[in-house]
DNA sequence: CTAACTGCAAAAACTTTGCACTTTT
DNA sequence: AAAAGTGCAAAGTTTTTGCAGTTAG
């Protein structure tokens, strides 16, 4: 088993050092984006993001982010969350692992797993599908929503 | 292990209950809705649906669509598939099992899981969360546009 | 009869696109 | 210097909202 919370800096590191590996060129705002995304403990959305880095970089723009935020996700080194109102971004763990995501308040938190290897295999042998990425989500009331909830007995 | 595909009719009584149980009313658009949707053997969308129904109803209107299918949500009756671009509904498994979703065509298949019973409980146990319902998402290419893709080489 | 539902259209929210300017290499 | 990337704003999509008119119970 591996440590449970991967060091970020590695992320950081591989993240840029796939980036150039394909050719693609380094600049700040890119920069940015992939410190932010390796670096946020939660699950930003693409305009979290955004709006994170307009700290450091005011001209930052919605296109820049949807650009590079696209290419990691090409490159199978980010996860998206399709949400319906918006995505959110997993750039710590592009292995398949669930996403556990409060209906109240949105919260995305990381689940474990122990996904058995055949399923995929036998997946994509009863589909003839070829499988290239998976997403699992969880969906229920976080810790801090379930005391909510029990507090006030409406329903 | 259950039969793989389920009578459409049983579905369509057991939503029809369920709402008449909950006190909504039976529109005739309401009907038609989740006929619909528990007939279709694919995974509508949202605009699928409603430009379905419009056959029969010319005047159906998306809001009517959106309140019903959020009805039908809350009432863990159907399933929400996640898209970016649009959400796909399936009315015919409530039940948690995995789609496999093709990248290309976005053509959606139902797959087959044997879902460890004790993992859902083991994962709100981690989180704290309270689990309601979960999705199960595998992209991939269909058998289609595999082949497709192997014509042309030139990638 | 009345509360609930529908339908229309406008608004909101998120994502994509085009093109001129800037910057990495 | 050249190709790639950025930034701005506009356009495109999907979803939500408001309210008057209609209808199921």
């Amino acid at each position: 088993m591996k440590s449970p919370m991967n060091d970020p800096n590695d992320r950081f590191n591989e993240l840029i050092a796939a980036l150039k590996d394909r050719g693609y060129r380094m600049t700040p705002q890119r920069l940015e984006l992939v410190r932010v995304i390796t670096t946020s403990e939660g699950h930003p959305s693409a305009s979290q993001i955004y709006e994170t880095i307009r700290n450091q970089f005011p001209t930052m723009s919605q296109a820049t982010v949807y650009n590079t935020l696209s290419l990691l996700k090409e490159m199978n080194q980010i996860l998206e969350i399709d949400l319906h109102d918006d995505s959110h971004y997993d750039g710590n763990r592009p292995e398949p692992h669930p996403h556990i995501i409060c209906i109240q308040c949105n919260r995305i938190v990381d689940g474990n797993f122990d996904l058995d290897g055949n399923m995929i295999q036998r997946l994509e042998e009863t589909s003839g599908f070829h499988i290239i990425r998976s997403q699992f989500a969880f969906y229920g009331l976080c810790p801090n929503c379930r005391s909510k909830e029990k507090a006030s007995v409406n329903d």
